[in-house]
DNA sequence: TTTTCACATATTGTCGACAATCGGAGTTAA
DNA sequence: TTAACTCCGATTGTCGACAATATGTGAAAA
């Protein structure tokens, strides 16, 4: 499910991990400080690895660091968010203008069975909403693959992912577009297989967009 | 000179900033090994917040790590760059088209005076390559920061930023491209000054794709 | 000669203890 | 009442030692 190996490796790598997830669940909540002494017990292990782990989690933005101070969850704030959904739109659409000229055949026929068995947990009904979320970021993960761009890939994939994810469970109440979205992912795919990068680039800028509005729309209720 | 402030703070943070600068100026070869205890001793300071250090040096992509065998500098190869100009592209491309909107005229002014004193380093002759580099990224960098956007700023600044110096100080013999360059960057600034974000966004991109051809013709030079 | 195994060495991973620093409670003086 | 100061507890920063793992060397067998 995810880019990465989950829990082996190094105990600073497991901790990274669960932090990650922990974070992007909410189950720590944004700006929440995070003791290392405290976690290190919860994770059974000395603070050292858990002081590497938080190191790790700094580079990828999920937490802010202080000296002295401590680390805190990071707090994504409108304007975060508005910041990080132009960025996206930039890399990926960049994305697909590539994938549409790289990626096999293959790859493409992937995508859309990736989209029908979207299609069919949605009809199963709306219940599912977890899934259908990470499916969706599958969907964008598989096109910074097509890519072939190895950063593009690290930067769409294990950084801005995992924002992406923590943004998608706070505003996960949300099930009205999933419609619309599935209908744009479509209509991203028959661009991909028609080889057309310049439309791939722009429905998938257009659908960055629908999705930043939705989101914006949902904070400003949420404010209100 | 750089985005953050040197050597200050924890023992980790001056480890990092250290071992950055060493690898971006290439006191430390790419694909060097990184002893730990090695490079504790010689920084005067334990192996664990050289540890730390590296785990961060990690997130910035300048050293690639493997558990249970060690860290080493990242290798810039061919295909690498390529990506990473790819990337700079989109982003600094997007970042320029924003700026033209958000830049207070006063800012357009002080980009219009780095250029001057480039301009004159120039002419004072081709000795201070190194400077005039530096004085480069500021301008992007300038940019960057009148999008007003902080992630992009984050990956732009003091991300892709180091990568971008390594890169300067490993192909840093071709002064031959400062003089087109100076020119293509006063076109951008004319660009922001008179509003026009789309031309802006143009010239930039054209600006590195004249960078990368020139970056890639040297790589070939090389290899031969 | 080549391959494989076992051992010795070097390096990384981890822990516990101690030092340095910060935040807040309580006190005193204006 | 408010402001500043002091001290104490809590938390972070750092170190040295030990355990776990990988790497390299050399001997033995095919």
């Amino acid at each position: 499910m995810l880019p990465y190996t989950p829990e082996q490796g190094t105990l600073a790598d497991i901790a990274s991990h669960r932090l990650a997830q922990s974070i992007v669940t909410g189950e720590l909540a944004q700006g929440q400080k995070l003791n290392e002494a405290e976690l290190a017990e919860r994770f059974g292990m000395g603070r050292g690895p858990l002081r590497e782990a938080l190191r790790h989690l700094e580079g990828m933005r999920l937490v802010k660091r202080i000296p002295n101070v401590g680390a805190r969850v990071v707090v994504l704030d409108r304007k975060t968010l508005s910041d990080l959904y132009a960025v996206r739109e930039a890399l990926e659409g960049m994305a697909c203008r590539i994938a549409a000229a790289r990626m096999t055949d293959d790859e493409i026929d992937q995508l859309r069975k990736l989209l029908d068995s979207h299609e069919k947990q949605i009809k199963k009904q709306g219940g599912k909403v977890y899934s259908q979320k990470e499916g969706d970021l599958d969907f964008h993960y598989q096109i910074a693959r097509g890519s072939r761009n190895q950063m593009l890939m690290d930067l769409l994939g294990s950084e801005q992912y995992q924002l992406l994810r923590m943004c998608r469970y706070r505003t996960s109440r949300n099930a009205e577009r999933t419609g619309p979205a599935l209908q744009q992912h479509r209509q991203i795919v028959e661009a991909l297989a028609q080889r057309d990068g310049e439309l791939a680039e722009i429905l998938m800028r257009r659908h960055i967009q629908g999705a930043w509005h939705s989101i914006s729309a949902m904070i400003d209720k949420e404010e209100a």
